[in-house]
DNA sequence: GCGAGTAATTAGCTATGCTAAGGATATGTC
DNA sequence: GACATATCCTTAGCATAGCTAATTACTCGC
């Protein structure tokens, strides 16, 4: 099950930022989106709110996000990137793509114009 | 990160057969490679050796492979699957069969046809 | 036979996922 | 206005999966 695999393998590739692949993607989400609750944080991210929790406490505790209250509900926590963590997302993109781009070197022009046509269509299918 | 919502997604929908995804991944692996020693196993599942010992554990715990000694050297474990392995592994690949089946429902011909040609681009891509 | 090397395991750590339960705030009904 | 209900977040506690370091058991070469 090459998932697995390639999954184990992203984990490892990103501790040179010193966040985890779940902390980042997170991070991505909510620099995307901008300020957002907790609870749509978890449901972007799949994950039960309590991990969430846990999560952006880490990302916090690492100075990536803020967290902060909503101004008209006084349950509600706002989470929001702060500079630290745009230069770290930015840093592990590029880390990323340097990854890609060396192992999609050995790939033909062929094989690269159909895996850029396949990816939305494989976003798709994981994100519903 | 599409990738990491996928994979958590995965690791749900597996829960129905009792094992984890990694255990199901490696047990796939002893399926198709036959009688194979820790080491091998770790390696071929990008894993290191303790992580691989606790996962045939699990395995063996559950029935669904066995342990023996190599018959030359008194070092090596070798693992086996068993009858009940190849039954839930073949359980579990029919779930995710269904899984995609459903999901694949809502893609056009072209698009199938295209991921279809994609996927051993990726597989490449993540194994080596 | 002894030292070096290799295979597997054990021990101990961190992180991620979950459910159950609790505290704080909003909301709605009487 | 007060109380029941619902919602949001957090805490607590559990299992699994990764890792490294250290241990045990065995093999091999000299």
């Amino acid at each position: 099950m090459a998932v697995v695999r390639l999954a184990r393998r992203l984990r490892l590739e990103d501790t040179a930022t010193g966040s985890t692949i779940s902390q980042l993607s997170a991070l991505a989400v909510v620099h995307r989106h901008g300020p957002i609750t907790l609870r749509d944080l978890a449901n972007k991210e799949r994950v039960q709110p309590p991990t969430m929790t846990r999560l952006v406490t880490h990302l916090e505790d690492d100075g990536l996000v803020s967290r902060s209250g909503h101004p008209d509900d006084g349950r509600v926590v706002l989470v929001e990137i702060t500079a630290l963590g745009r230069t770290v997302l930015a840093d592990s993109r590029q880390r990323r793509t340097a990854f890609l781009v060396a192992h999609l070197a050995e790939l033909s022009n062929d094989e690269r114009q159909l895996l850029q046509r396949a990816i939305p269509i494989l976003e798709r299918l994981a994100e519903q």
